[in-house]
RNA sequence: GGGCCCGUGGGGUAGCCAGGAUCAUCCUGCUGGUCUUCGGAACCAGCGACCCGGGUUCGAAUCCCGGCGGGCCCGCCA
């Protein structure tokens, strides 16, 4: 049995068009087939061949659509405004579809991919001198799913995130830490000494000798002082520690995280400066060394005068790194990183490296008032949007299960909640800007994740009522559960498309439709009180649904609640 | 000044990469309905949109050029 229930009918397709083409016309050469939209799951246009054998694209599709029992009985055929319509059997597709999805499970959607490759997805990577505010959350959030989604789709891939504890801002922060800070955390690390990170901030802008203590630092940092490297990490790591506890919140964990001192500490960064020297392209300006790109137009400095790197120096150090440990890598970063990251390409192009990196780029999240700001301490921070969700959803699951101990529903809330928070961004496509509004990311119902969750408790509860049931032979008639079969047949080239585009999204657009797909099914085709030799069907069907929608919820990193 | 991205009903949004036909998707909003429920965070019907102007094409929301509006970038910062 393949692993994708429409493949089998594709090729059908692609075959009934390639043999009715060379007996009609004799023609031979590659077409395309497209997806039929609403009419059919694939269509051929006729408008390109028909010119050339002079007929019309009707008259064409009139012809094609002749073939007599389709591909063995796989496909229907229709010819209607030039196009060849074909769609897959609604009874084989839907038997095929389910019974793919129960002996997979937990496994539906993944695809054979050719082995080897591995991958490594780079996101969040937030500087650690204060709490993750939403804008940030982005792209923790579409990197996790992405990260997810290729899971989900068989592809090997790890996640990592990149510290920077040793940029200006993180001396600032130890700088803030050495003046202000007593020792005594008392709280969440991120909220409680981005305070003195803050406040070394106000200080800096007004006091020139308080900025020279912090220029004397960066340069003592610089030229590689063993305790201050030591100081400087270890005023990162902690406010590092609350940003992994608001990530863990979020149901987002890394498998690696590797600090940008190491690179320097280790030698590595020394080692790319002196490869880049050696670039015939190379050249120098008091003693800053740097690469022109577009003749003169674009410096890119790689040293300072004084020798020291730079940030992107050191980040291309580090593409190195991940080029030797991963086949193929993506960085998720925010749009304003685009031309910092063409110059880093285009080096590693220079030093013969750069084929295997692909780029998720996503646009600011701002707010009805303007921009936000760790450096002055505005924004909407990601805890308070968090715990915010989860009082609201607990609200929402009291009003409905009055009876519900505390602990369940606080449990059902905190599912809800985080799911809200991360659908509500996942769903928009990457490079649209995005402005922060409480009442959407708050979204319960519509287009959002406890609708998806809710379809997903139905199930649940539908098959827990139902208990153990007989696996016999399943076949399916109606038009709900052709529709709904159809839809979780679609899953795996939704993944295998994601592989492809990065396009996140549409995982989320997928688990909406198919909720919408199953609460329609559900409204009208009687399960347990189904007639007589039609139990067994239906409860595969509402089981291979409720994997469906585990699986795509899995993707999108939220929790799919038994009953909520 | 130069570069990159975005512009779809009242609001939000999919489709654009690989141009096609059928009501251009879905959510929200508004109007009107459904159900003696396998859990109504539901379902059904209706209203309402491709920024403007050229071009390419048999055919443009989609590709190209030019406007307009918004975001981002152009540092020996990160």
């Amino acid at each position: 049995m393949s692993m994708d229930p429409m493949k089998p009918f594709l090729d059908s397709a692609v075959g009934y068009v390639s043999s009715m083409l060379r007996e009609a016309y004799g023609i031979e050469d590659t077409f395309r087939i497209e997806p039929g939209g609403e009419i059919a799951d694939f269509a051929f246009p006729c408008f390109q061949f028909s010119r050339r054998a002079g007929v019309s694209p009707q008259e064409m599709a009139d012809r094609l659509a002749q073939g007599a029992e389709a591909a063995g009985g796989m496909l229907t055929v229709s010819a209607r405004g030039g196009y060849l319509n074909m769609s897959a059997s609604p009874h084989k597709l839907s038997v095929a579809a389910v019974g793919t999805v129960l002996q997979m499970q937990r496994e539906y959607g993944r695809a054979d991919r050719p082995p080897g490759e591995r991958m490594l997805v780079e996101h969040t990577s937030i500087n650690p001198t204060g709490p993750m505010h939403i804008g940030r959350t982005r792209n923790a959030v579409i990197g996790d799913t992405l990260v997810r989604s290729l899971r989900q789709a068989g592809v090997e891939v790890a996640s990592e995130y990149y510290v920077n504890d040793v940029g200006k801002q993180v001396v600032v922060l130890y700088w803030g830490l050495t003046k202000f800070f007593d020792g005594e955390i008392g709280g969440k690390p991120d909220h409680e000494l981005v305070r003195h990170y803050v406040r070394a901030n106000e200080l800096i802008e007004k006091d020139e000798s308080a900025a020279a203590e912090v220029r004397d630092l960066q340069q003592k940092l610089e030229s590689g002082d063993t305790a201050l490297l030591a100081g400087t990490r270890k005023a990162a790591e902690m406010v590092l520690d609350g940003i992994k506890e608001s990530l863990a919140h979020l149901n987002i964990t890394h498998d690696r995280f590797v600090f940008e001192s190491d690179l320097i500490k280790d030698g590595r960064v020394k080692g790319v400066i002196e490869r880049l020297k050696k670039l015939p392209e190379a050249s120098e300006d008091k003693g800053a060394w740097y690469l022109p790109f577009n003749g003169e137009e674009d410096r890119f400095y790689f040293t300072r005068s004084d020798g020291t790197s730079l940030y992107t120096t050191r980040d291309i150090a580090y593409h190195l790194d991940k080029l030797s440990r991963a086949g193929r890598l993506v960085d998720v970063l925010g749009e304003d990183q685009k031309l910092g990251m063409k110059f880093l390409v285009r080096t590693l192009e220079l030093l013969g490296e750069a084929k295997r990196i692909d780029f998720l780029f996503h646009s600011f999240v701002s707010l009805a008032e303007g921009k936000m700001s760790t450096r002055h301490g505005v924004g909407v921070l990601v805890d308070d949007v968090i715990s915010e969700a989860k009082s609201r959803a607990k609200v929402e699951v009291l009003k409905r299960r009055p009876d519900m101990n505390e602990g369940d529903a606080s449990s059902i809330a905190g599912m809800v909640g985080v799911g809200a928070v991360r659908y509500n961004i996942a769903r928009l496509q990457a490079e649209k800007k995005l402005v922060f509004k409480w009442e959407e990311a708050l979204n319960f119902e519509g287009s959002s994740a406890p609708f998806i969750q809710y379809s997903h408790a139905r199930a649940c509860s539908i098959l827990e009522k139902a208990g153990s049931w007989e696996k016999g032979e399943i076949s399916y008639d109606e038009d709900n559960e052709l529709r709904l079969a159809r839809q979780l047949a679609l899953f795996p080239s939704v993944l295998s498309d994601i592989v492809r585009t990065f396009a996140v999204h549409k995982v989320a657009a997928y688990a909406q439709q198919t909720a919408a797909e199953f609460n329609q099914f559900y409204r009208i085709v009687p399960v347990l009180r189904a007639p007589p030799g039609r139990l067994g069907s239906r409860l595969a069907l509402v089981d291979a649904s409720r994997i469906v929608l585990e699986n795509a919820l899995c993707c999108l990193g939220i929790d799919a609640p038994r009953t909520m």
